[in-house]
DNA sequence: CACGTTGGTAGACAGTGTCTACGGCGCGTG
DNA sequence: CACGCGCCGTAGACACTGTCTACCAACGTG
């Protein structure tokens, strides 16, 4: 099955592949073409020019992270918990396939505003990202809402969209700034390519989402 | 003064206009050695390699980063203004400077390891950066604290600097986020090309600032 | 069997980054 | 004043890239 498929689908393995090996930068189309065996003409019967194929790996790596999402809320039940997860999953995506992650959202890469004749746009693949965050945002305040109602000074929190927007910008930034470096020194661990540290992003993403959502009231 | 000097200089303005009217994605080293008029061997006399041009490039952006944070925060004088005053100077640039923001963490672009004999890692170069937004998370926790201390549930509030990385982290996402077109069409303002609704960032600017440093107590 | 379509090959073209050899210019020294 | 020597920039080559085009071998269908 998987060895005798089609070229467009065996394409696309062998560049997300290489984009998880090297990195984002290097993914010329003939390299890809070389890696599957077949003459650098080849992957232009499937895919009219580079940034089309980049494109479609890239929908694979939001198809992954939806895919991851869905694995890490059916932990548990709880808002609270499946926004934890999706935190999580969301920045352990980033940090593990680095590659992808950066492609994503090269948007100078990728066809993002073009769509393919009938997969929807690329840029609107996040769409259901954010639908899910905001309804966990907003499942989390009612919850919140209804428990307690004393604390005096939270006067006119954001509407659910707002905040499950900074959220979600918080955990990408958080993303990118650590896969650059750059979190790292600031906290003092040696970040060059020493994978230790890996706890420290979990410290900042409750720390994040207690920010946003307001400390856990158990 | 500005127009005759060193071709080393010219060489990165140039690069830099580039970068600013087409995306950072197509600085080719002989377009910038074209525009400055001279022939595409020249830019090797001081530049090694076209990623050490790039890297001399986002140098400069990081330094306007900093000057501009200088020039925001000269407004106010409590901490809160003055990280408000950031907050917008972070993402305004990255908005209306997109394709240096985008050059800047390039790291694939760029030679963020290595040190160009003199000048320091360019890694590092958002270490002050950071240092001072800790400083200003401190100064503006240690404000609160002494006005008021009578509110419960502010049990076990993080250590500023991770406050601190926390809020750098939401502005950078916020800033990629919205560049990219995800966060506009989640707002269901339509992104495509449409420069109206500039105030829609500073909205999440308020509501993030709120969230990592609590409301606003006047 | 002839035929057109599908799926891939191979060569060409413009353009890129890097490397190397070569010129011309100025400047200090004999 | 001549000479030589660095500095600075030019020009060409090389390998490589993405795109385009012509070609070609199967293959199922009439």
């Amino acid at each position: 099955m998987t060895e005798e498929s089609s070229l467009r689908e065996r394409l696309i393995d062998v560049g997300i592949d290489l984009v998880l090996t090297e990195g984002s930068a290097s993914v010329g189309l003939r390299e890809i073409a070389r890696r599957a065996g077949v003459s650098h003409g080849a992957p232009r019967r499937y895919f009219p020019t580079h940034h089309a194929l980049l494109s479609a790996i890239a929908r694979r790596g939001f198809e992954d992270l939806a895919a991851m999402f869905e694995a890490a809320a059916a932990g548990t039940t709880t808002p609270r918990g499946q926004l934890e997860a999706l935190a999580r999953a969301y920045v352990g995506y980033a940090l593990e396939r680095r590659g992808m992650f950066e492609l994503m959202w090269r948007h100078d890469l990728l066809d993002s505003a073009a769509q393919a004749s009938d997969q929807p746009r690329l840029r609107e693949s996040t769409l259901p990202l954010f639908g899910h965050i905001t309804g966990l945002v907003a499942r989390c305040r009612a919850e919140r809402d209804g428990a307690q109602r004393t604390d005096g000074p939270n006067e006119a929190a954001p509407p659910p969209a707002v905040t499950a927007a900074a959220l979600w910008a918080n955990l990408h930034g958080i993303a990118q700034l650590w896969a650059w470096g750059s979190l790292q020194l600031a906290f003092g661990t040696p970040p060059p390519d020493g994978d230790r540290g890996d706890d420290q992003p979990d410290r900042l993403i409750t720390a994040v989402l207690d920010a946003h959502l307001g400390p856990v009231t158990s």
